[in-house]
DNA sequence: ATCAGTGCAAACTTTTTGCACCGCA
DNA sequence: TGCGGTGCAAAAAGTTTGCACTGAT
């Protein structure tokens, strides 16, 4: 937990595991139950690692992901409130239209970070 | 291609695979050709499986996902005119501040489907 | 005969698990 | 002494790649 609150973005199993000094295999036990105990969260990139950060549960502030294609850096941004009230109010009408229970809605934006643009 | 247009929602390489009557070989590979091509993209969900579909440029459909995190499907939905504009919006202030350059959204809805429910 | 594309099997990456071990109540 | 949590190494799962082969030009 101390290494994701060290970070303003989600983190990979493998940072977690270098700046709390364990291994891996630790790092993803730990990570694993701290999803299952809903104090984490587990976010999807770009690339096929996973990344953990802390739930907005525990934050209390809800953001959304800049998600880099070119290096699988996960930064998170704020949405207007404007913005997320529409979400919710879509996302009603869907729940009723589909069957689906909602648990959380993440909004990606998949782009080139400005640090691999000026590479 | 074919595979892909036989669906309405992202597909496994798997699922390409039996439906192609193709090794799983051949369906990762000319899905990562189809990708490049720009033809396919490919869709991360709530698994560490990877999905794929024809890329909206060529069905001229812009849609979002509904991502069931019991079974891992991922179906499509469309996203009103109005939430899209406000998206839209949203993005063009995000690019000023960020130095990020977008690509595509993804707006991905997690939750369970209507079929993992009645189970 | 050449060459693109295929199938198979092996390699690779990321994540998970089994098991022995260590420190602490 | 019993137990949770750790580290290591091996297993799973998903994806990619090397290589030999086939079929069409």
């Amino acid at each position: 937990m101390s290494a994701l609150r060290t970070s303003d973005r989600p983190l990979t199993a493998e940072e977690v595991a270098k700046i709390s000094g364990v291994p891996l295999s630790t790092a993803y036990r730990n990570l694993a139950e701290l999803c299952d105990a809903g104090v984490a969260v587990r976010v999807g990139g770009a690339d096929r690692t996973d990344r953990f950060e802390i739930a907005e549960s525990l934050t209390s502030h809800h953001h959304h992901h800049l998600v880099c294609t070119e290096c699988g850096v996960v930064n998170d941004f704020d949405p207007s409130p404007q913005l997320e009230r529409l979400i919710t109010k879509e996302l009603q009408s869907l729940l009723a239209s589909e069957g689906f229970a909602e648990s959380h809605h993440l909004f990606d934006v998949h782009g080139v970070c400005g640090n691999c643009r000026t590479e």
